[in-house]
RNA sequence: GGCGCCGUACCCAAGUGGCUAAGGGAGAGGUCUGCAAAACCUUUAUGCACCGGUUCGAAUCCGGUCGGCGCCUCCA
């Protein structure tokens, strides 16, 4: 895998034999996630299938950011939560409540496997101050201006990650310098004084009445539930020069150690404009694709269809060619699923050399463009049992997740449609194709597809 | 201004020093069929933005040019 401490591809050789603990940045729940955004959730779920398949037990930690935050710049706007709450009549719970379900619901569509572990930030509020006291009592901290900061020029690594060269950046340029910070790049843990107004979200503490700064969050929860140390630590490109650069130095703080081993990184999803972001209004939601007549796999199988370092064109034109072929891989399955019986035969699928492929190209830092290219080869493959095919197949959706070995075809049909068969099937035999044709026409305007075999007819719903 | 990524067929997209440049979508021709559909076969990049260079050999390495994108700011 590619790790981006380092910017190399490496072995991932877990701390614990047999064993992987993996956090991944989970969701801000104050508004629908888009496509974007789940684009990095399926990658992570492709991560955790890979080394599945490869034989670990993985642990999977994933967060909900329900404190709210601030809505744009680093120390002006309105808490997006509050906003979200206040925009829609709701109360912040109810916010964070109504977007979470529906967030679950999307990653469920998808079907992205459900995390060992889930953890909200409001109920956790105890361990992210255990976790400031430690980083104070290590001399990593400074109180100004009502607000405990975090010094980064105690953490001499800071910025390691991501390659960041303090000295060339020039902070403030873009945004308001906080005068209270003695270096532009220190970060809040704990507030006291809030920026904005109606901050109903409040907790006690050492440091006063208050709430957490946004990056404690995912230190403190990773830490309770994966320990000190861990294996992964995922997200999607953007947390890399903040988030997860401050994630670093406030645990490494903390414990003296070295948090984690690898970083892995999704990258962004894009349209022709560029990125799609909900600032540039570009963005589509699952529903969105859902109420345009696709599936949600579809989308899923589009997501496979690129590297998840590279970033990847959105146009619904592609994702129509996405469904396309998903469409047509389902069509060959369910046809090998019904001549299984007739085309059976033995074999180890082990040894099947598209398997093979297919398991080094996932075991490559998640090819998976070159994982559907072995599915396809393996499904075209002449030589091969359908039975010994299906067996590989389902191996194969174990990491693609594409619900393959459920492919059947749809041959429900009601007595109506039976009889308009009958009768299209009396006037080929009585010759009659102008007749038996225009029946064809009218079925497939009412979705039913038609093919003649020697075996004779077959149907099947589109 | 600084940092980074990318430019492969009609579209999406792998491949990053050496066999015929994956795979999918779309299109075309053919076999089959009463005609279709499905399936199968063939087909669509002697070439990987452009120009130089290194090399026995480059899409792949190096330099330059042009074009696109991301980050440096909440963001997946």
């Amino acid at each position: 895998m590619f790790n981006t401490l380092g910017r190399e591809i490496k072995e991932i050789v877990p701390l614990e034999k047999g064993r992987i603990k993996m956090y991944v940045c989970g969701p801000t729940v104050y508004r629908y996630a888009h496509i974007g955004n789940l684009r990095t959730y399926l990658m992570e779920d492709i991560l955790r299938r890979v080394l599945e398949m490869d034989g670990y037990e993985v642990t999977y930690v994933m967060n909900i950011t329900d404190v709210g935050h601030l809505s744009d710049d680093a120390d002006e706007g309105e808490d997006k939560m509050l906003k979200g709450a206040r925009e829609q009549g709701l109360s912040v719970r109810e916010i964070a409540e109504f977007y979470a379900k529906i967030f679950f619901e999307d990653l469920e569509a998808l079907n992205i496997i459900k995390p060992t572990i889930t953890c909200k930030a409001t109920e956790h509020i105890q361990d992210m101050i255990d976790l400031i006291k430690r980083i104070e009592e290590n001399g990593y901290t400074y109180f100004s201006g009502g607000n405990l900061y975090f010094d980064i020029s105690k953490f001499p690594d800071y910025g390691k990650l991501a390659l960041l060269d303090l000295s060339e950046l020039k902070a403030g340029s873009r945004i308001a310098i906080d005068e209270n910070k003695k270096n532009p790049h220190d970060f809040v843990l704990w507030f006291t004084r809030s920026k904005f107004e109606h901050q109903t979200m409040l907790w006690d503490s050492p440091w006063g009445k208050g709430y957490p700064g946004w990056h404690i969050e995912c230190s403190a929860m990773s830490m309770k539930y994966l320990g000190e140390q861990f294996d992964i630590h995922c997200g999607g490109i953007d947390l890399i020069p903040v988030h997860h650069t401050n994630e670093i130095a406030q645990s490494e703080a903390a414990t003296g150690k070295k948090w984690v081993k690898y970083w892995i990184h999704g990258e962004f999803l894009n349209t022709p404009k560029g990125k799609m972001s909900k600032s540039e209004g570009n963005f589509h939601t699952l529903k969105d694709l859902m109420e345009k007549g696709y599936e949600p796999l579809d989308y899923r199988y589009f997501c496979l269809l690129g590297h998840y370092r590279s970033q990847l064109q959105f146009s619904l034109e592609s994702l129509d060619s996405a469904r396309n072929a998903r469409k047509n891989l389902c069509l060959r399955i369910a046809l090998l699923k019904q001549e299984e019986g007739n085309n059976s035969g033995t074999g180890d699928v082990e040894e099947v050399d598209y398997y093979r492929l297919f398991k080094s190209h996932a075991y490559d830092d998640l090819n998976m463009p070159q994982c559907l290219s072995d599915l396809w080869n393996l499904v075209k493959d002449t030589t091969l049992s359908s039975s010994l095919k299906l067996k590989v197949i389902g191996k194969m959706d174990t990491v693609l997740g594409l619900n393959l070995e459920k492919a059947e075809i749809d041959t429900d049909i009601d007595d109506e449609i039976k009889a308009s068969i009958e009768r299209r099937e009396q006037a080929r035999k009585n010759r009659d194709f102008t007749l038996a044709d225009s029946i064809r026409d009218e079925l497939k305007q009412l979705g039913i597809i038609l093919e003649d075999t020697p075996d004779g007819v077959r149907w099947r719903k589109i």
